[in-house]
RNA sequence: GGAGGGGUUCCCGAGUGGCCAAAGGGAGCAGACUGUAAAUCUGCCGGCGCAGCCUUCGCAGGUUCAAAUCCUGCCCCCUCCA
């Protein structure tokens, strides 16, 4: 492969690298010395579902894996316990180092399904950080101003706003490159929220006379809202754990200006497909649903395999397409003691099969014509229903529940 | 340490004694349209088997027939000065 084949596919998906001459020199010079280049991604274990959004650098960690160099993936398990501040304008409660070794575990778990272990060196930043001397951490402190850590958008944000901002944050963005010191790391790789820290850790390895490491940052990937960044706690999320028929479900509920950078960082779709499917998209010759059809394929198939890909995309048309219910909607265990007379009231039904929060809110639901009891809409928010054992309970277009009458 | 500003329902933000379950916007939910896209339109958006009642406006007391609105104490946040 050609040197600018290379460069071609690092590109890909990226939304800057910084810098790129740096990068250029490093590959030549790996070449040049048979010696890969030590890529490192950094992954606080905060969360305990990953998504797509998590997998988004991993995914370009592999690549450079497939390029043959050497993947260093360093878990902050010290780190994490502090709480990064990145992209919040509120700091990000620690947490317990126990929780966080828990994580941990599935992290690596999860990332595995991706990366080579082969080429993947996995180290813990307790390692050091946890060695450290007070002495050491003002020494490493001292390497930093509080202009310069003002710098940082969320920093300024937060300043200007009148928020608060914990000292122990303007630490962060040093330990993050300190990381980069110990572990020798010639590139890292993070989302462009990562920018600042990546470029501490610039200046600290040159502080220590060693060559900066290139910063090769991805977008933010949008959530499936289309409007928020993909988070757990929006829920806008497809996490790497849905099942294959949610996965694709999902894919085709994103906004269609999402389906192409989808498309670019999360399939392996050739980059001369994508420009085809991009003029097909802009001529009018490609329909967007058929597109994204596609892509909800594509995405399922690199978690699941081509069948599971397939299986999901005929699920998909019989429940949303033909409108049929699925078959695979959860059930809820219903005590016939509670009923009177073999009836309930529809409110209290919703409220027990989980699709309302409060009668209220159940009782409105059903007023607005969004309640369909066996397939038939319910308009009297008093009606006792007599529930039968597997009849289906459904919210809106997609909420079903199977009533399982069971002492 | 000093001076000032502020905490309202998921979020922002009106409301300064009764007409306030609390304007407006956002988010969300439901309906129409559709491609489970976007945009748009309509309705809902504290709880209660609900033409009525109950609980909310940082926390705890108090005044009053009546308090988110007045008084007292406490907690928290912010700004400016040092």
């Amino acid at each position: 492969m050609s040197l600018e084949e290379e460069l071609a596919l690092i590109r890909r998906g990226t939304e800057e690298i910084f810098p790129e001459e740096d990068l250029v020199d490093k590959l030549v010079a790996a070449r040049r010395n048979g010696r890969p280049l030590r890529v490192k991604l950094g992954v606080d274990p905060t969360a305990s579902e990953l998504h797509l959004g998590h997998l988004i650098p991993v995914l370009k960690l592999r690549q450079f894996q497939q390029l043959g160099h050497q993947a260093v993936l360093i878990i902050g398990d010290y780190t994490a316990t502090l709480g990064d501040p990145t992209g919040r304008n509120k700091a990000r409660p620690p947490l317990s180092h126990e929780q966080v070794l828990e994580n941990a575990k599935g992290y690596t778990a999860q990332l595995f399904r991706f990366l080579d272990p082969e080429r993947t060196e996995v180290v813990y930043n307790g390692q050091w950080f946890g060695q450290m001397r007070f002495h050491d951490v003002i020494k490493l402190l001292s390497h930093m101003t509080l202009a310069r850590m003002l710098e940082r958008e969320d920093f300024q944000k937060r300043w200007h706003g009148g928020f608060p901002i914990g000292l122990h944050e303007l630490v962060y963005p040093l330990m993050q490159g300190y990381d980069s010191v110990m572990v020798r790391a010639d590139v890292e790789l993070g989302g462009i929220d990562q920018k600042f820290n990546i470029l501490v850790g610039r200046d600290l390895q040159k502080e220590v006379g060693m060559a900066a490491q290139v910063g090769v940052c991805s977008p933010i990937l949008i959530g499936i809202d289309g409007k928020e960044k993909m988070s757990k706690s929006l829920g806008n999320y497809i996490a790497l754990n849905d099942s294959p028929e949610d996965m694709y479900g999902k894919t085709m509920s994103i906004p269609d200006e999402l389906m192409m950078q989808y498309y670019e960082l999360i399939t392996e779709v050739s980059l001369t497909e994508l420009d085809a499917l991009r003029r097909g998209l802009a001529d009018g010759s490609v329909h967007p649903r058929d597109a994204k059809r596609r892509l909800a394929r594509e995405i399922v198939q690199r978690f699941y395999g081509a069948e599971a890909a397939l299986g999901a995309e005929a699920h998909f048309d019989r429940v949303h397409k033909e409108r049929e219910v699925p078959d695979d909607i959860p059930e809820v265990a219903l005590d016939p003691a509670a009923l009177k007379d073999g009836r309930m009231w529809i409110a209290q039904l919703l409220v027990r099969a989980g699709l309302a929060a409060s009668n209220s809110e159940a009782r409105r639901l059903v007023v607005q014509g969004g309640v369909r009891l066996n397939g038939q809409v319910i308009t009297d928010p008093d009606l006792d229903w007599p529930v039968e054992s597997g009849a289906v309970v459904q919210v809106g277009r997609r909420r079903f529940a199977r009533i399982i009458l069971h002492a």
